[in-house]
DNA sequence: TCAGATGCCGAATGTCATTCGGTGCGGGAC
DNA sequence: GTCCCGCACCGAATGACATTCGGCATCTGA
């Protein structure tokens, strides 16, 4: 990638992007003081340089049915370097971090149920090299937000 | 929010979207087998329904500096059911639910460095309640995505 | 002073979102 | 069994908007 050096105008369009993806380059525009073309300009380069990865949906999980969230810590007793397609291969897991610290890989599962997050930890079990499974449920979520591009 | 079934085209709809949130709806319809403006229609009604919140643009959190992720527990002596807009107010945190378990509270917290991670800690002893944090650095970030329409 | 590059503007073109009237189908009432 | 209503879809028409492009101003380095 190259330089990437964001200035406040481009701070200012990704948070505004992060907003509402879907509203016009006028309005963007007029929001940071430039014209639709060279808005376009800007949003096409952050997205070339891979400051703005894809334009997405934000999904209601509980409108899905996926009523139960839950932090899993997962500990090993091999290099869990090259496992992370083991992973992806749960649906049910949203994300996978390894970790400094007493476990190796930290996951966020989403299931309907608690059996079904059950069935989650059954099949971490099987990938090879974890040794042992620490769950943590989710009671309220406060919130969940995008990074912040101001900081 | 009114009944919420989703049938097969509504979840693959959702799958889509999040793959692409910007391609068109004639093609959208054409990979479920519908129409432009029936596709529309469909779609409207799962943002009616907040199935689909919002339509936004993913960030690579390196792009914008955000170099260091941890995840912190932070435990506290009270009860911390109304302390989300405390949270809120630390721009760096990206999550906060409230858990079952020792702690009280597990954030997601993305900072510039670590002596950055040191700051948002202290400003997290600072909230009403909190009576210690353990905070976990991740090392590598196997995947993040979003959570699966068709489970 | 000059040359090149960069960022922006403003207009032109084509594409696409959005709307709307019409149609067929399924379910419920009688 | 028949009628009526609501729902989902289609297809076309309209207007808005993305996208492109030539030209201009500014800044940088030589």
């Amino acid at each position: 990638m190259a330089l990437d050096h964001l200035d406040g105008i481009d701070r200012a369009l990704v948070a505004l992007l992060q907003e509402d993806a879907g509203q016009a380059y006028a309005a963007l525009g007029r929001a940071v003081g430039l014209s639709p073309g060279a808005t376009h300009d800007r949003v096409r380069k952050l997205r070339e340089r891979g400051v703005v990865r894809r334009t997405t949906v934000e999904v209601d999980p509980g409108a899905l049915g996926l009523g139960v969230l839950a932090f899993v810590m997962v500990e090993s007793s091999a290099w869990m370097g090259d496992s992370a397609p083991a992973f992806a291969a749960i649906p049910e897991i949203e994300e996978a971090h390894v970790i400094a610290g007493s476990a190796s890989v930290l996951v966020k599962v989403r299931t309907t149920t608690t059996e079904h997050l059950q069935d989650v930890l059954r099949r971490l079990y099987a990938i090879e090299g974890v040794s042992g499974t620490q769950a943590t449920v989710s009671l309220e979520t406060f919130f969940e937000r995008p990074p912040s591009p101001t900081l």
